[in-house]
DNA sequence: GCAAGGTC
């Protein structure tokens, strides 16, 4: 008989029995999964890690055809579990036979439970042996031996928690993503799904308020009294002052320009600098034009008040899954889902901890000195690290964070490695930078703060006080391995209180407050942390949701949000305002909590929660008109954007996309938007078209088309040759001047089975050409009537130069000439 | 083909 131990993954499974087994285990592999067996007290152990969840909720088949099945009625079913992983559940069953012990030990929180809780069932199938629970927060000795020593009960509430928002988050994703791609289909053809979610929503929800605050920004007006200084031509003044006050009443207005021009750039780096008029932004005009009235033209000012603070910058807390996210986006440009794959990988490779954490302090009894000493291998630590123990006498102190959620430790290096040892190890682009990035914060995190010394003037023209602050650098403290934010000093030149400044230039500068920035990636990040949308571990996943839907996209660390997800959020907003805002998950999280605290049954919150999105449901189906008109659109438009063949342009009554459409009837450009907006082009009914997308129209037309590579015709005008701007659309292949009305130029047009010559200005004109072989008009002219000479080139015949005017004698000649040339 | 949550 044996104890049979199931933990949440591989790595906890083995790191449990090193510890139990004092390091004598063996790995065996029990159907694909690995195993590690020991003995203890006399005991055979074994124990096995899961893969996370090994069971998920789905709807039974018969719901899986979208068509057929009305989306509603989803509400009312119940989903079924299912298993997910065929070989870890037989794992389960096969060990479970053998046990006359079963020991639940994933991690200690609320999923935790709940994977416990699928081994569980699956175990029950197969076993009567009795179920404990072994609850630990941390791999110490101590605690595993305890919670193995002495498991306790599982927890039937928490597991059926997570059971919980499983279903009602099924429930509603299903619903309302069958509801809406659905109803969308109806009037746009897309094979994309549409989705909306209680976590994806929200997040781009957030997308979308930054967005349309953008969009309805509206610039106001300030104004902003800005003063420049000079210290050393203060020193003048200073000394003029003195000379005055003996008797010389002549001060000299000029003397800081002529001076100035003396001066080398190098001083004016160190005596000059800017302040701003106290009252910093001045929304009324009248009132900053006062303040500058008063002050205008002076050259004096005195430094009134000089306080000079230290002030320290503490380093940064341990980092926690979320924070690690947000440095990675904004210091290394490495998105959230990408970081979150590389640190998990550095973590499999042993380098770092477990990087799934919301903790952000260390136990208390973490030991620092052996991760230092390790660290040391890489020579960009090794001199901060001697230098940090040597200062602290071997007792750091680490700056702790305030979030303890007895999961994991904060985010930490294992291992001390150099850049080649862990681009071995772990093979993906941005592996050191991440890694480097761990170790790093591990270290400033034990180091003192930086100090700054803040300087701040008040300085006086005449009454009105300006503004003046600088700050330097007096100890790097943990900057000084930190350097992925660089706080630049802002110098000023030494002063006192009372000394005398020159005013070089008084502005009264006229300014537009700006729109708010767009949402940056670890901005995003922050506002679901906040609002708890999503958890450590899904945070990135719900935004590369978003952007896979096309809702929005990143370039960089921003974000923008695109035509489908703006629509979309704004549709809800109308609809069902709270699908887009964080309440819809704390809603539902009430609900969950209230059955992990046993005031509410699992069916009790099924139940209510159920009934909420019904309700929400109901809203949305109400609004179905207004959501498919503004969807559909949007939705049109961009996948005949993406169809780069047929794309002509934008609508100019809808604003929807034009393409080109081909029906057996023939060939036109219409809108997408059609049947609610019917507008339409002609174009030439014969040869092949090509959309010329360098080309733009100087008349007013959609875009032009290279008819069958002969001729451009611009879309919603006619054919190019009737352009009188053709030179800057297409250079045209002129022959000269038009002999009937001794204006225009006349104009080769190659149509698909004819080719002419007409007038540009549209006289009427037009004159016949060769009808077989290859026409070109060359740069010699007509000796007789100036027009550019023709070459004619026919099949298996040699090339003929004539000149094509009709009222040319030329013509005759120039073929005898020809013709007895080749003779 | 729908969600979100684990983990690989």
């Amino acid at each position: 008989m044996t104890v049979v131990a199931f933990a949440e993954k591989n790595k906890a499974a083995e790191e449990i029995a090193k510890i139990l087994s004092s390091g004598s285990y063996s790995r065996t592999n029990i159907e694909g999964a690995s195993a590690y067996k020991f003995k203890r007290n006399g005991e055979d152990w074994i124990i096995t890690g899961l893969a996370g969840h090994i069971m998920g909720y789905d709807y039974p088949t018969e719901y899986n055809r979208w068509n057929e099945v009305d989306p509603g009625i989803l509400l009312d079913v119940d989903p079924q579990k299912f298993v997910t992983k065929e070989n870890l559940a037989n794992a389960v069953e096969k060990l479970s036979k053998n046990a006359h012990l079963i020991i639940l030990a994933c991690d200690y929180d609320r999923e935790g439970e709940n994977i416990g809780f699928e081994a569980k069932e699956l175990a029950e199938r197969v076993s009567t042996a009795p179920i404990k629970r072994a609850r630990y927060s941390s791999f110490s000795k101590s605690e595993i031996e305890k919670a193995f020593d002495h498991p306790g009960e599982p927890d039937t509430n928490l597991a059926m928690a997570a059971e919980t928002r499983q279903i009602l988050d099924l429930k509603m994703g299903a619903a309302f993503t069958r509801y809406v791609t659905l109803s969308v289909r109806e009037k746009a053809y897309t094979k994309e799904v549409l989705s909306i979610g209680p976590c994806q929503t929200p997040t781009c929800g957030f997308v979308y308020e930054r967005e349309k605050s953008i969009r309805e920004f509206k610039p106001k007006d300030f104004w902003k009294i800005l003063a420049d200084f000079d210290t050393k031509e203060g020193e003048k003044l200073t000394a003029e002052k003195e000379k005055s006050e003996k008797g010389n009443e002549n001060p000299n207005d000029d003397a800081g320009g002529k001076t100035k021009a003396k001066r080398t750039k190098k001083n004016e780096s160190e005596t000059e600098f800017q302040g701003t008029h106290r009252t910093g932004q001045i929304t009324e005009k009248e009132k900053a034009d006062d303040i500058f009235k008063r002050i205008k033209g002076e050259k004096k000012a005195v430094v009134d008040k000089k306080t000079v603070k230290e002030q320290s910058l503490a380093p940064p807390v341990p980092l926690n899954t979320t924070e690690f996210l947000k440095r990675a986006s904004s210091f290394l440009n490495i998105s959230p889902e990408k970081a979150l794959e590389i640190a998990e990988q550095l973590y499999l490779s042993g380098l770092t901890s477990y990087p799934r954490t919301e903790t952000n302090m260390y136990a208390p009894d973490f030991e620092f000195l052996p991760i230092l000493s390790e660290l040391t291998k890489n020579p960009s630590y090794s001199k901060t690290i001697e230098q940090l123990i040597r200062e602290t006498a071997g007792k750091v102190v680490p700056k702790n964070g305030t979030k303890d959620a007895k999961d994991h430790p904060p985010i930490y290096p294992i291992r001390g490695a150099t850049q080649p040892d862990v681009e071995k190890l772990v093979n993906l682009p941005g592996a050191y930078p991440v890694y480097d990035l761990i170790c790093r914060h591990f270290i400033a995190n034990l180091m003192p703060s930086a100090i700054f010394e803040k300087t701040k003037l008040d300085i006086k023209i005449k009454e009105e006080i300006f503004d003046v602050t600088g700050s330097m650098k007096k100890s790097s403290g943990w900057l000084s391995i930190y350097d992925y934010e660089t706080k630049k000093d802002k110098m000023l030149p030494p002063m006192e209180e009372g000394d005398i400044l020159f005013v070089q230039k008084i502005q009264n500068m006229a300014s537009k407050t700006a729109p708010p920035k767009k949402l940056m990636e670890s901005e995003l990040l922050t506002l679901m942390d906040k609002n708890g949308i999503g958890t450590k571990a899904t945070a990135p996943t719900h935004i590369e949701t978003n952007k896979k839907r096309g809702y929005f996209e990143t370039a960089g660390k921003t974000i923008s949000i695109l035509d489908t997800g703006y629509m979309l959020m704004e549709s809800l907003d109308t609809a069902v305002p709270i699908v887009i805002r964080p309440e819809i998950r704390s809603q539902v999280e009430n609900l969950i909590q209230q059955v992990e605290d046993g005031k509410m049954t699992m069916n009790e919150a099924l139940l209510s929660g159920t009934a909420l999105i019904k309700k929400m449901y109901g809203d949305l189906t109400a609004n179905k008109d207004r959501l498919v008109q503004k969807l559909a659109g949007s939705i049109k438009s961009e996948a005949a954007e993406s169809d780069k063949k047929n794309y002509v342009g934008v609508c100019p009554v809808c604003a929807n996309a034009l393409r080109l459409i081909t029906t057996d009837k023939g060939r036109f450009i219409g809108c997408v938007g059609y049947p609610d907006c019917s507008q339409t082009y002609p174009v030439p009914k014969t040869g092949a078209l090509t959309i010329l997308r360098s080309k733009k129209c100087q008349k007013g037309g959609i875009a032009v088309i290279d008819v069958g590579k002969k001729y451009n015709w611009a879309v919603g005008v006619g054919p190019c040759f009737n352009c009188d701007q053709k030179d800057e659309c297409d250079p045209p292949e002129t022959a000269g001047i038009c002999p009937k009305c001794k204006d225009g130029q006349m104009v080769m047009v190659r149509l698909s089975d004819s080719r002419f010559l007409s007038c540009s200005k549209k006289c009427g004109h037009t004159q016949s050409l060769p009808k077989a072989g290859r026409l070109t008009i060359l740069d010699e002219k007509c000796p007789i009537c100036g027009w550019n000479l023709f070459r004619n080139k026919e099949n298996e015949k040699e090339a003929e130069d004539f000149c094509a005017n009709r009222r040319c004698r030329a013509i005759g000649l120039k073929n005898e000439q020809q013709k007895s040339n080749s003779n």
